[in-house]
DNA sequence: AATTTAAACTAGACAACGTCAAGATAAAGA
DNA sequence: TCTTTATCTTGACGTTGTCTAGTTTAAATT
C-alpha cells in the first residue's frame, strides 16, 4: 500500500516499525492544532497512515493515549520549573516572579496541552494512568517545597500554612491560565500586568 | 402513544405544549447527573418523551441549549451575589469573605453547571449566544465595581488597578473552583481553610 | 365556518466517533 | 524450520449531532 522502499529502516509496508512514538508525536500535533475535541483516533490513524484500530495495539484506550501525551507535558514543564529554580543569578523575588510568569505563559503558549494536562478530561473520573500520576503529583509537591523555601526567606508570609499557601498560589496561576485559554479573558496582552499584580499581592514588601 | 387524557391542559399526544421549558429542566437535570459529557440530545429527547429531532424546533443547536442552561445559571448566581452585597448587617470584610466562600461553594455544589458556565465548551470558539453574553459580561463588571468599592473602603490595596485586581481575584476563585470540580483537589473538606488563606492574602490588615 | 398558513413534531438517513471481534502478516524465538 | 507472538487490517455495532422531507395540529385569515 504505502511505499515499500526504506526497508533498511525499521519500516515496512505492513509493520510500521515505531508506531507508538509516531502516534504520540502525531497526536500531539493534532492536539496543538485542534484541541482535545478535534483529536480523534481515526483521524490520527489516517495521518500516520495506518488502519483505524492499529493504535489499540499500543494504547489500551483513547484515554491512555491522552495520559501519555499529558505525561510528556508534565515532564517538560517540570524540567522548566527546575531550571527557573536553579538559576543562581536571580534573587528569590525574581525567581518567584519568573515562576509565575512562565507558568502562565506556558499555558498561554500551549493552551491545548495545558487543557489536557490539567483538565477534567483526564482527572474528573479518576482516569489518570499510574504513570501520569507518578509525575503529576510530585510536580505539585515540588511547588509546595518552593513555597516553604520562599516563606523561610521572608518572601511569602510565614503566618500561613505552606500547603494552603501553595494551593492558593497554584489556584491563582491555574485560574488565570484557564480564563485565558478558555477564551474568557480574550486579551492576552495584559498577562504580564496581571502577573505583576498577583505577585505584588502575594509577596511581602519587606525584603527588596 | 402517550396518554391522551389531560386534554384540558395544554398537552396532547402530538403537541407537547411547553417543550421548550421541559427540555431546559430535563437537560439541567441530566447535566447535574452526568455532566456535559453525558448530556446528549437524543437521551434528552427520550426522557422528555419526544422524537430525537423535536428539540431542534426550540433550539437551533446543541450549543444553543447549553447556552440557555448556562444563562439560567448566571441569572441565579448573579442574584446570589447581589444578595450578599446588600446584606447590611455585614462589614465589608465579612461581605468580601462571604463572597469568596459562596463563590467556591456554588461551584463545588454545582460542579457540572459551573463547568458549563465557565468552561471551554461554550467560550472557547466564541460560541456563546448573545443572550448569554448579555448576562455573563455584566456579571463580571459587577465584580469590578465591588472591587473598586472595597478598594475605596481600604479593604483591598488601592495601589493596584481595579481591573487587574478584579481579574486576579476572580482568577483565584475560579482556579480553586476548577481544581476542585475537575478532581485535582480531591479533598473538599479544606475549602474553608483555602478561602481564609486567600482572603488573608488579598485584604489589607489595616481596618479591623 | 372554511380555508390557508405556520408552528410543532416524526421518521429516515448520513457521516463521524470509540471500540470489539476475527482474521492476516511478519518478525522473533525455539 | 516451525511455532509463537507482536503487529496490523477489515468488518461490524452502538452512539452521537444534525440535515431533509414529510405529517399533524394549532392559529390566523378570510
Amino acid at each position: 500500500m504505502t511505499n515499500p522502499n526504506t526497508k533498511h529502516q525499521a519500516k515496512t509496508a505492513y509493520h510500521h516499525g515505531n508506531l507508538h512514538a509516531s502516534l504520540l508525536t502525531a497526536a500531539t500535533a493534532i492536539l496543538k492544532e485542534s484541541g482535545i475535541e478535534g483529536l480523534s483516533l481515526r483521524k490520527l490513524a489516517e495521518r500516520v497512515g495506518v488502519s483505524r484500530t492499529a493504535p489499540y495495539h499500543h494504547f489500551k484506550d483513547k484515554n491512555e493515549l491522552l495520559c501519555a501525551i499529558a505525561e510528556e507535558g508534565f515532564n517538560h514543564w517540570h524540567k522548566t520549573s527546575l531550571d527557573i529554580f536553579s538559576q543562581d543569578k536571580l534573587s528569590n523575588r525574581e525567581k518567584y516572579q519568573q515562576f509565575f510568569h512562565d507558568y502562565i505563559h506556558y499555558a498561554a503558549n500551549n493552551p491545548q496541552l495545558y487543557d489536557l494536562m490539567f483538565g477534567r478530561a483526564i482527572w474528573k473520573q479518576h482516569k489518570a494512568t499510574q504513570g501520569l500520576r507518578e509525575i503529576a503529583y510530585p510536580s505539585f509537591q515540588y511547588q509546595v517545597q518552593m513555597t516553604k523555601h520562599w516563606q523561610a526567606q521572608g518572601l511569602l508570609p510565614s503566618d500561613q500554612q505552606s500547603l494552603r499557601l501553595a494551593q492558593v498560589t497554584w489556584g491563582t496561576m491555574h485560574g488565570i491560565a484557564r480564563l485565558l485559554i478558555d477564551g474568557i479573558y480574550a486579551d492576552t496582552s495584559h498577562i504580564d500586568e496581571m502577573c505583576e499584580c498577583a505577585v505584588a499581592l502575594f509577596t511581602q514588601n519587606l525584603p527588596k
